[in-house]
DNA sequence: ATAATTTATCGTATTTTTACGATTATACTT
DNA sequence: AAGTATAATCGTAAAAATACGATAAATTAT
């Protein structure tokens, strides 16, 4: 992104991971990988509606905010799920769940 | 987007709400909003490192994604919060949590 | 050694996102 | 009526996201 010092981390970090979940083929890959602890590149083609090249950028993707991991097996790569920032994940989001709904106003009131 | 039938519905409804997170500008006006009961878009303005127009077009995003409501006042416009689709929001995103983090393999097994 | 398999990367095209200044439309103020 | 304020939209530009086929690199199988 372009100027993001005028933002606060926090934001910064929510927005980043929200864009890991902004396309329905990293969450199908990340609800893959939840089922199986490890699958192959060409397992994950598999299950997707898209090519093995933009599969592997989608895996890329994930790779680079560490929502994933990749290990080599010969000719193969295996991606295992990072349970620990997924984990992570949900907390920064629960995090601005309680922030916001906190503000919210009790039905009988006013 | 594209070729999206291809994708199941609760993925593409979470990758949509994602989507309106994926920008901390949207991420702090839905904070402004949850704080402030309503606010002008120059008061949203003032509070975002943006320019007016900007700020004008990731409102019109939250707008068409249902997550704020605009009502006319004069020469302004007062935006609030939806909160049933904010807290519809977190339900998605809790819901996608317990689907993945059921699968987590507990520390003392295997 | 050759062929086949797997997967990342390259090249490319298209679409979407982000951003801004300028303009327009509307409603207020004087 | 003329000027001011507010905010959406237009025009435009630049960057990022999405997608695919082709290719390359590495390993395994024959």
């Amino acid at each position: 992104m372009k100027g993001n010092n005028d933002f606060n981390s926090l934001d910064l970090e929510l927005s980043q991971l929200a864009k890991c979940l902004s396309h329905p083929a990293r969450i199908q890959i990340i609800a893959i990988l939840s089922r199986h602890k490890d699958r192959t590149c060409k397992e994950i083609v598999a299950e997707l509606p898209l090519s093995q090249s933009t599969v592997s950028k989608h895996l890329k993707d994930l790779l680079e905010e560490n929502l994933i991991c990749r290990k080599l097996s010969g000719t193969q790569s295996l991606y295992t799920l990072e349970w620990n920032k997924l984990e992570r994940v949900f907390t920064i989001f629960e995090r601005f769940n309680k922030k916001t709904m906190v503000h919210r106003p009790k039905r009988n009131c006013c």
